[in-house]
DNA sequence: AATGGGTCCAACCGCCACATG
DNA sequence: TCATGTGGCGGTTGGACCCAT
């Protein structure tokens, strides 16, 4: 197949996005969500195919992306996870929330692999370059390789990346051993068969683990149940919180915030026939730089409606949303979930 | 100021897997 | 079973930008 059939057909655009281009997608996507994607263009109003669309969303106007130049820790990760996976860019970007497999893509490219060349690193064995060529049939026999993440995420937990020959790499931290220091087989199974991307469904298969695994010394205090469930509360506010700010940092004017207010959860407008729930006032949520681009600091900035503020706990914040409704965004990626590598987000998982 | 080489990155290309009719 | 449409992925490329000459 190759090229998708309606690429061909039509006239279409390449090329760089214009940011009138930028805004009715943008626009698009935060009123309707993303349904079928070749379907998108039409209903946008955009002379792309929906590959292209989705593709400036993913890599560009999505929300959750982390701007900016990647951390120490960041590259660090990136080339041990390298190490594992080899060049599998989208497993890579799963374990870095906010990153893109392009853009971590791009900066192996460009940067990691000159600098492990400048180490004395083979980039694609990651052995010195003066052993890189005697390794091959050794690897096939030995067991699946254990590596340390070379920096500290959270407290205590000294995390250690597994490798599996099938699947993503999966993060373990000390409280999914035994006393002895085992893994809980509970707890490895659910590891290797579900994406790190999604927390949510890590809590919820952590706790069936907990509970089978009541009788087997797997700790876990309910205080630390709490607060996990509450860090991933407090990232995925944007999600749940019926009032928001898009805003471009960081010269914030009046006119470059836009309140993203709740709709109707029963306004079906149609579109990929999903429920989709409308954000209204999304129009003006943009701002561009000097020369036209959107601004590279743009970030989705969630802030506490003014209903919020006045829940004093968490609880209380749940049962407003229950009574409240919220912003459907489930079409975002996952790897929404966390805005922060480095800080609660991956004491989340590491406490997991 | 002009230019040539290097770098970076957004976007495209082509392939694969899967779903659907 | 096959054809077709679609989403997803990794490799590649074109052009903007930077810097040295």
């Amino acid at each position: 197949m190759g090229r998708h059939s309606s690429c061909v057909k039509q006239k279409l655009r390449k090329g760089l996005w214009s940011p009138d281009e930028d805004e009715k997608l943008f626009n698009y996507i935060t009123r309707f969500g993303v349904g079928c994607w070749s379907s998108v263009p039409k209903l946008a109003g955009l002379q792309r195919c929906g590959k292209s669309c989705r593709l400036r969303w993913i890599n560009y106007l999505r929300p959750d992306l982390k701007r900016g130049m990647f951390s120490q820790q960041e590259e660090d990760l990136i080339i041990s996870l390298h190490e594992v996976l080899g060049n599998r860019w989208a497993q890579i970007a799963a374990q870095l929330p906010g990153r893109t497999d392009n853009e971590i893509k791009n900066l192996w490219n460009s940067c990691l692999k000159k600098k492990l060349l400048r180490q004395g690193m083979d980039p694609t064995t990651h052995k010195p370059l003066n052993e890189a060529n005697v390794k091959e049939e050794k690897t096939s026999t030995e067991s699946p390789p254990q590596i340390q993440i070379p920096f500290s995420i959270g407290s205590s937990a000294t995390s250690t990346l597994l490798a599996s020959s099938q699947g993503s790499p999966f993060l373990i931290s000390n409280s999914n051993y035994y006393d002895d220091g085992r893994l809980s087989e509970t707890s490895r199974e659910i590891f290797m068969s579900k994406q790190t991307s999604d927390p949510l469904s890590y809590y919820d298969n952590f706790q069936m683990s907990v509970a089978q695994n009541s009788g087997h010394g797997l700790q876990v205090s309910s205080n630390y149940q709490t607060s996990f469930i509450r860090t991933l509360f407090d990232q995925n506010q944007f999600a749940t919180n019926s009032s928001y700010c898009f805003s471009s940092m960081p010269s914030l004017t009046n006119s470059d915030h836009v309140s993203l207010t709740e709709f109707s959860s029963d306004n079906n407008s149609g579109g990929g026939g999903g429920c989709h729930q409308m954000m209204e006032n999304a129009d003006a949520g943009f701002s561009w730089d000097a020369e036209n681009k959107l601004d590279p600091l743009f970030q989705f900035n969630a802030i506490k409606s003014e209903d919020f503020k006045t829940c004093t706990s968490w609880e209380e914040e749940q049962q407003h949303l229950q009574t409240h409704g919220s912003i459907d965004l489930s079409s975002y990626p996952l790897t929404s979930l966390s805005e922060d590598l480095t800080g609660a987000s991956f004491d989340a998982f590491q406490n997991i």
